[in-house]
DNA sequence: ATTATCTATAGATCTATAGATAATGC
DNA sequence: ATTATCTATAGATCTATAGATAATGC
């Protein structure tokens, strides 16, 4: 009975908080959560540091333990949304020699739309604010983000019928369908049932836009599909 | 030879700047459009009162002659871009019974494209920041940004298949038909040439998520044309 | 007189640093 | 001793207002 001192649960080194420690999460996922909640709800410019002090329950000075300053906060959310999704435009353009291009797009679809939708608060957008493409910390993004266009767009052009790419030109079709994956995200805000609904209709919007009929779409779709599976089990361990 | 106070080109009352007027729009002007570009460029909160100042070459007390506030700019830019579009698609529609549906979104994917582009700066990409969206003064656009959604919606819904509706959903279906409209802003970023090139490319693009196949595509392509021209001449007077 | 600017500045942020403090860990 | 916070604050913005000033217009 002498351990009084023990029983308030989150104990741990250093001053207390002012307002009690909540959660069980280190202070640096808190708050890089809020603030990518924050950034994204309000945009970068408009959050300030205080902002996001107030939202994790810690005084402003207080970041700066943990990062260097707002643009280290924002480069440290780059860098966890935009790696992983530039690394499996590699991986899936080395696995399509046996599978058709068809496949490769709609998987790489799934596994993006995916992506946008596990990650916390749609960070995925924050590759779209001006405040954040303007600042120096996203120069080191800059080439990703272009590989990923390029990606989306060799594979589109790859597949689609040659009236359709020049009509609309390899690097368009890349915006295009770019755009149509991120349109995931603005979905998400309505409020979607995640239950990979909108991962396929995204995905076979892609083929259609490069002139699939229905029965490419459901044949790439159920391979797809199956692959994407691997393709879960192969990132969990690491 | 006596009139040497009349020969400066540009005089006109009120004290002179401290940098000399330039170009013969009104002040008025000069300030929306320069706050268009750093708006769109940098971000609307991350653009302060000075810089637009500064782009003028006036000082930045002087902005509030002309504009009660930052937020007063934006309201007005959202007025100018937002407005239009929204009557273009009632117009649209009123027009549909004779015309069939495909014609109808072909046309409408045209006439936005086309907005989009004649704006100064890209001030379509405005309702896509959330330091715009988040401000009190966007309140009043938002109605007109979610009928947008819902004419594209409804105009998708009529053309596609059964099955594609119920994949995507009609909601969903509006949101990526906007998203590939929008697409339009970022490939001005790359350079295109506006010879209508990417109108068609953006048009086609949206018939062919409703699944329309090649033949029904140029034929609407014709048709809506040739109603784009109409279109055209009848917003120009007024 | 009217118009469109200017200068000067108050007051409200906002970022970042310095140094103190209250826990745990050994 | 180490860790994670706190308080206090300097210095840099940033917005908006008050009042002066230098043109044109009548």
């Amino acid at each position: 009975m002498s351990d009084r001192h023990r029983n308030t649960p989150n104990r741990r080194a250093g001053r207390p908080r002012h307002v009690p420690y909540a959660g069980s999460a280190a202070p640096r996922e808190q708050i890089l959560d809020v603030a990518a909640l924050l950034f994204v709800r309000h945009g970068f410019a408009a959050t300030s540091t205080r902002d996001i002090a107030d939202a994790v329950g810690i005084r402003q000075a207080s970041l700066y333990y943990h990062f260097s300053g707002k643009d280290d906060i924002l480069a440290e959310l780059l860098n966890r949304s935009v790696r992983p999704t530039v690394d499996n435009i590699a991986k899936i353009e080395h696995l399509v020699p046996p599978e058709t291009h068809e496949t490769a797009l709609y998987l790489l679809a799934l596994v993006d739309v995916g992506t946008l939708e596990a990650a916390p608060h749609n960070v995925g957008l924050l590759s779209r604010l001006p405040d954040v493409t303007e600042s120096p910390v996203y120069e080191q993004f800059r080439d990703a983000r272009v590989e990923l266009a390029d990606g989306y767009g060799r594979l589109g052009a790859s597949i689609a019928r040659p009236a359709i790419v020049d009509l609309i030109g390899q690097r368009r079709l890349g915006e295009i369908l770019i755009q149509v994956v991120d349109s995931a995200i603005n979905m998400r805000s309505l409020g979607e049932s995640p239950d990979g609904r909108s991962s396929n209709a995204v995905a076979s919007t892609c083929l259609r836009i490069c002139g699939c009929d229905d029965q490419q779409i459901s044949s790439a779709a159920s391979t797809a599909t199956q692959l994407f599976q691997g393709f879960r089990d192969e990132s969990l361990p690491g």
